[in-house]
DNA sequence: CTTGAATGCCTATTTGTTCGAGGTATAGTG
DNA sequence: CACTATACCTCGAACAAATAGGCATTCAAG
């Protein structure tokens, strides 16, 4: 029943994944649990979000993506661009931006005479 | 030809009139310009986002609305309710997670060695 | 007295993204 | 042999934000 667009998430993925992946190069499935590691257990994306986020970056060539073998199992390797790093930046920026012009208006006290 | 999706944005919308509203009573004119404010112009909201958001939180409970004449002109001031409250808390929570999150997530140095 | 800006309300449509649920296949363990 | 974990993928639904419009009134300027 996908109850879909939940507060709050809205480029949150495509942020999450440009960031681990400007770390180090990493498979869909590994991303699954880095997101949930590196945001401390707040945030937990399914692989339905994950592989089509990917896709998309890789399309719009923000992620380059690379088969490879290990151990007997096949994985899709994603590696940052530089397009992707730009990106990644200008996520960034707009994430600071909204995420600043929230926190002036919560931090406004309820009673103000101002 | 609008651009619908911009990141970040889902749930702000509630989220920054419900708390605007927690202050005092508004009507929807005068919302666009707090919200531009409240958030020292980090966010600007449209008149085609605020109106139907009031409609919507005031079908579900967290609004009341009051026809009023103000000099001439007439306005439909928007209310908090105890539903409307509770609603702000639970959004606030979401937003507080969700921040957490990315924030935890944006800290971690790109060359890791943990 | 007419024009335009500002006030004040509203809706239709486009857009595209998140999400759950499902499906496939292989490797390794009991 | 069954079962779990790994690893990839796609589909459809839900939904909310944004733009672009439209309507009516008040008020000041020319």
């Amino acid at each position: 029943m996908a109850r879909s667009n939940p507060p709050f998430m809205s480029g949150v993925p495509e942020l999450l994944l440009l960031r681990l992946l400007a770390q180090r190069e990493m498979y869909g499935y590994e991303l699954v649990r880095s997101v949930r590691v590196a945001t401390r257990e707040s945030i937990a994306l399914g692989e339905g979000v994950i592989y089509p986020v990917l896709h998309s970056l890789e399309k719009s060539g923000s992620l380059s993506a690379s088969r490879k073998s290990v151990g007997g199992r096949s994985r899709v390797y994603y590696a940052l661009t530089r397009r992707g790093q730009a990106r990644l930046e200008e996520l960034q920026g707009e994430w600071q931006r909204i995420q600043d012009g929230v926190r002036s208006a919560l931090e406004e006290p309820l009673h103000a005479a101002t």
